[in-house]
DNA sequence: AAAGTGACTGACA
DNA sequence: GTGTCAGCCACTT
């Protein structure tokens, strides 16, 4: 039995906290790493490497740095885009504006 | 095998 | 408040 990689191991678990945040609050890569026992790095690679599919059905967006700063490189436009979406209020410079009252922890 | 890269964080200047 | 640095660890080249 060949070891997975700790991507596929703490792939469900990621997907499952980011699935479980509710609408209009948002959590942090840090938060999710402490809860799974990992590094924040791994829950960025993670989110980073999502299919297309995943990236369609899962809120992802509410996934932000630590502070409420949004640190993704490839798709932020998109994450601002449908966090105000949801009535969450996004800075000019990408920062969530009520990140202390929306942040959620993931239990 | 070795070096480079990254959707992070916390500490310090 | 912003900018750098070191620690971090799996993946890619």
């Amino acid at each position: 039995m060949a070891k997975p990689t700790i991507f596929a191991r703490i792939k469900p678990d990621v997907l499952a906290a980011v699935d479980a945040i509710p609408p209009g609050r948002v959590t942090t890569y840090g938060a999710i790493a402490r809860t799974l026992g990992v590094s924040p790095r791994h829950i960025a690679y993670v989110l980073a490497r999502l299919g297309p599919s995943e990236c369609a059905e899962l809120p992802w967006h509410r996934v932000v740095g630590a502070g409420g700063a949004i640190r993704t490189t490839a798709s932020r436009r998109e994450q601002v885009r449908r966090l105000r979406a949801e009535g969450l209020s996004v800075t000019a410079r990408d920062r969530v504006g009520d990140f202390d009252a929306t942040f959620w922890q993931p239990e």
